[in-house]
RNA sequence: GCCCCUUUAGCUCAGUUGGUUAGAGCGACGGACUGUUAAUCCGCAGGUCUCAGGUUCAAGUCCUGAAAGGGGCGCCA
């Protein structure tokens, strides 16, 4: 028997030759042509079986579905549609499936939402093959650009007791019986019995651990999975997610900038680069969609336009102050179509203001910078005007903000003094404040929400159909 | 957490102002078919109209509540 070869393979393998290929029957024709897809691509490879010599037996296991293994000869194809086909000699089915029960029927084109509840079965289907084919392809890409250019992958830690980072609410990690804790004499409970000996949560977010490592490894990345307890409900956001974050020595705010934009532009044209094929289907697959919706709804760009557009273009980058500037004087908000109307210098951007700076004034990707300090983290630079912080929010069309990061503030009284306004407790920080103590350096970094990213790139629109187990409120199947 | 929408066959959906026995396409099943491409053709089965109450002579249709799903907002990546 032949030595197994990928269906991916198979398309610039020479004719005339035996082969033998493996995977999962998508259709069965006239009971003669069988489209098998393995997964290692989108296309499906055509097998052609002779009734005679494949017994009935054999042709009435054939059902979408089944897993299936062909032994037989690659030649040019006979039929229009394919270059070329296999010509079976032998058809072995490795698994059946029953047709009758089997949840996946193709040729309905099950609607996303029906295929997220059976999401164990949804990478048997064209769009979340792609769609996990291009997800591994950026998730490969983000360590090679920063491979390349000669940062260190560091692994923060999971599970953390630190539970001043302030990004958002925690998952507890305990192993203590939670029907009869151990208590202190004030009735609080006792975690020194629990198993680190401390309360512990998730991370939610990897960066002052990155921080740590870059003020002796000068560049390095985290990528890892990321906690957050928030009780979200929206196409954007995840209760387990996967998150990137650079962490620069000596860079400011610009070098940030350049470094999230250059990123960014990187990963793209890699995907457009190697996944050429699922990404021009999953192109097809919005368009499909699109025909639904009333003309004014659809995108003015098709997927890989739009991607095509964001390498061209230089992102937008402008001050927080410029931004409500823009926005004071905004159509909308004189109109008084803001749900949120902007009144003054201060006020927290609310979604529909950063999707008018993205989609309608300027149409491309902006980076907003320096924000007022009350809306952002205590970490963040300050800047000389005692008023705002070098932040950077990277916003995308259709997504939102896709990156926040900022210069940190590298001077430690300032960033004690910051703690404090912050009310962050100093005591359990001392590892992090070390760092300021001893050979403190200006530094810079983001957290780029890897999903959000995949969204982006496969134009997909919910956040739980581009990781393949999505944990969200209320669910966390599988 | 707040607001809005949806729920009818395995899937995607029709179902008029409340009025006989609730429909279609696809899928499944049975059959025909040796060049099909979401194959085609013939045939056939498939329903507690999400659930619980209520209004009514009469409810898939109206009202209340619940559940599940979807969307928007907030929190952020």
């Amino acid at each position: 028997m032949s030595k197994r070869i990928k269906i991916k393979d198979i398309f610039s393998a020479p004719v005339n030759q035996a082969y033998t290929i493996m995977g999962w029957v998508r259709t069965f024709r006239n009971n003669q042509f069988i489209s098998v897809n393995d997964g290692s691509c989108l296309a499906n490879i055509q097998v052609v079986i002779n009734s005679d010599q494949i017994g009935e037996d054999v042709i009435k296991r054939i059902t979408s579905g089944a897993g299936i293994s062909i032994q037989g000869t690659l030649i040019e194809s006979q039929g229009k549609g394919q270059t070329v086909e296999i010509v079976a000699d032998r058809v072995e089915i490795l698994g059946d499936c029953d047709a009758e029960t089997y949840p996946i029927q193709l040729k309905n084109r099950p609607s996303l939402e029906y295929l997220r509840e059976i999401a164990h079965l949804r990478f048997r289907t064209n769009a979340f093959s792609a769609i996990f084919r291009v997800r591994h392809a950026l998730a490969f890409a983000i360590h090679k650009f920063f491979n390349d250019r000669g940062f260190f992958y560091i692994h923060s830690p999971i599970i953390t007791a630190s539970d001043a980072e302030g990004a958002g609410e925690m998952f507890q990690v305990t192993t203590l019986d939670l029907n009869n804790p151990p208590r202190n004499e004030d009735g609080s409970i006792n975690y020194k019995e629990d198993f680190f000996e401390k309360h512990t949560n998730l991370t939610v977010s990897g960066q002052l651990e990155a921080e740590l490592a870059a003020l002796a490894l000068s560049e390095v990345y985290t990528f890892g999975p990321t906690f957050r307890a928030e009780n979200s409900n929206t196409t954007r956001h995840l209760a387990e997610f996967w998150m990137i974050e650079p962490e620069v020595a000596f860079n400011d705010l610009d070098d940030n900038m350049d470094l999230a934009e250059d990123m960014l532009k990187y990963l793209i044209q890699y995907a457009l680069d190697h996944c050429a094929e699922d990404l021009a289907f999953l192109e097809q697959r919005l368009l499909d969609e699109e025909k639904q919706k009333p003309q004014a709804d659809r995108s003015e760009m098709t997927l890989i336009e739009k991607l095509k557009f964001c390498l061209e273009h230089p992102f937008e980058r402008l001050t927080y102050t410029e931004a409500i500037d823009i926005l004071k004087n905004s159509t909308p908000n004189k109109k008084g179509k803001f749900q949120y109307p902007i009144k003054a210098w201060g006020a927290d951007l609310q979604s529909e203001h950063e999707r008018y700076l993205v989609e309608k004034h300027f149409k491309k990707p902006v980076i907003l910078t320096n924000y007022p300090k009350e809306i952002k983290a205590f970490y963040m630079r300050m800047d000389e005007d005692g008023k705002t912080v070098r932040a950077m929010d990277v916003l995308f069309p259709g997504i939102g903000e896709i990156i926040g990061g900022s210069q940190r503030e590298e001077r430690l009284d300032k960033l004690m003094q910051r703690m404090e306004e912050m009310h962050i407790p100093k005591d359990e920080m001392s590892w992090f404040l070390d760092t300021r103590k001893y050979g403190s350096v200006p530094h810079a970094g983001f957290g780029l929400g890897f999903e959000r990213l995949v969204l982006f790139v496969t134009g997909m629109t919910n956040i739980r159909d581009v990781i393949p187990f999505p944990r969200f409120p209320g669910s966390a199947e599988f």
